[in-house]
DNA sequence: CGCAAATTTGAACGTAGTCAACAAGTGTGG
DNA sequence: CCACACTTGTTGACTACGTTCAAATTTGCG
């Protein structure tokens, strides 16, 4: 296991140097601890921050005034957080612990940094952003045109994807980590909703459920129905520049 | 007016040095014409192309498979369309023209180039990027908890702001451009109920239409009821890497 | 064990979708 | 210049998906 959680998870994709390597290690020498429930940065307050995440789940959001909340996106171990709050004066968004998590706080100047000495690291985190872009506008596509069953099924999906991601052993069984509500925030749906679709996916034959945990019993035909497609593959990276030392 | 719009764009932020023009100029050296409602690029072909919006408005969007439409962004002189598709070996999305436009198409191998000899231009197309990541997150939040009559007013805000920026002559009357279907599509409403919340909008002395055209009658109440922030304020980029040449 | 949070279910309601018909533009070719 | 087709906008009646409210039940935790 590597010093460095995203240099892991940039290496899925391209080899890195040791110059690269040892220049990642910058963004994670100090620690946090996060509770579970507890905020890491709040929406609107200055703070300009980053963080690589390298233990738990986190997810991000934004509140209405209204009271009601958009969960935009989760994050898993190897993320990095604040990209976007970090080029405005405030936040745009909170980002809270959904598990008891460790984070690594680094300074823009570090980004900064990692960016004149190593372009194919920029470029690399220009490509992580675009992934991001991706996965987000197809959720923008489930919340503007899908049914409720679908988004909800789609939600599953990523989930177990991007738990496989970094734990290898999930197949089709995963924990959900997640209340129906904060199902239902991130899918623009009430809890209640979420609850009925949940089981409707079951009656369906779709999905199992027990003690928290979740099975795809038809991956093919929830994949179908929820429009999902895996945005960390299909990738075509060749063009990127040379790597440096 | 300089030789890339690319380049004006970014001196809105930043200071550009002339050798960071000139290695912008490389962007918009070749011009293609694309009439009103030709496609650039389609979803699922392979393509890869980058390019500069030099004329018109266009828009990207999906298409799901039952034939429903989400529009993703639309998009304006100076923008940098493509980024996301050329990661991947099929693009992400299809990009159309909702007026006369002209293109800059450039290679990914430019873009690649660029940001080894220019790590500031590098860092600022990772600020466009991440400033197109908030608002495809305030749109989320929009499709996923606010009203239809919010997602309305929502659109034309940030239509009329967008316009602005190229053309400073447009105050609270700027011609919409876009079929009810349309608005529709990007707003996950039907065409049917977007006419209703526009006619709603009017009777709430928010906004007037005629002739194509649509005025903001009470830019506060609207941005209120919608919502609404403008993300290309609000910045803070003095961390950025230093200039080159 | 006892409490609070989360899940589950039912019933009534409302926002937005669907279907249909018509009006108003818009462009084309005769 | 007009006839025709086609797209876009407008309105009404009906439908349905998802919300709201309320209450019961289960789960998890201190």
């Amino acid at each position: 296991m590597s010093a460095s959680c995203f240099a892991d998870v940039l290496s899925e994709l391209i080899e890195l140097t040791s110059g690269e390597r040892s220049a990642l290690d910058q963004l994670e020498e100090r620690q946090r601890h996060v509770r579970r429930g507890a905020v890491l940065q709040r929406e609107n307050e200055a703070g300009g921050e980053l963080f690589i995440l390298r233990k738990g789940v986190m997810m991000s959001y934004v509140l209405l005034d209204d009271g009601s909340r958009q969960i935009l996106r989760f994050h898993f171990p190897g993320d990095m957080l604040g990209v976007s709050s970090a080029i405005y004066r405030e936040a745009t968004e909170t980002l809270a612990a959904l598990s008891d998590c460790v984070v690594c706080p680094f300074d823009r100047a570090v980004l900064s940094r990692i960016m004149v000495e190593h372009p194919r690291l920029a470029a690399m985190i220009l490509v992580y952003s675009q992934i991001e872009r991706v996965a987000l506008t197809d959720r923008l596509a489930a919340l503007g045109r899908t049914s409720a069953k679908a988004r909800v099924a789609a939600l599953l999906l990523e989930l177990r994807n991007r738990l496989r991601a970094t734990d290898k052993c999930i197949a089709n069984v995963f924990p959900l980590g997640l209340t129906q509500e904060e199902i239902g925030d991130a899918t623009g749906l009430t809890a209640v909703h979420v609850n009925r679709m949940l089981r409707q996916l079951e009656e369906d034959g779709l999905i199992a459920r027990e003690a928290g945990k979740v099975s795809l019993l038809d991956e093919r035909a929830l994949a179908r129905a929820a429009n999902y497609v895996n945005r960390y593959e299909g990738l075509d990276l060749d063009w990127l520049p040379r790597a440096t030392g």
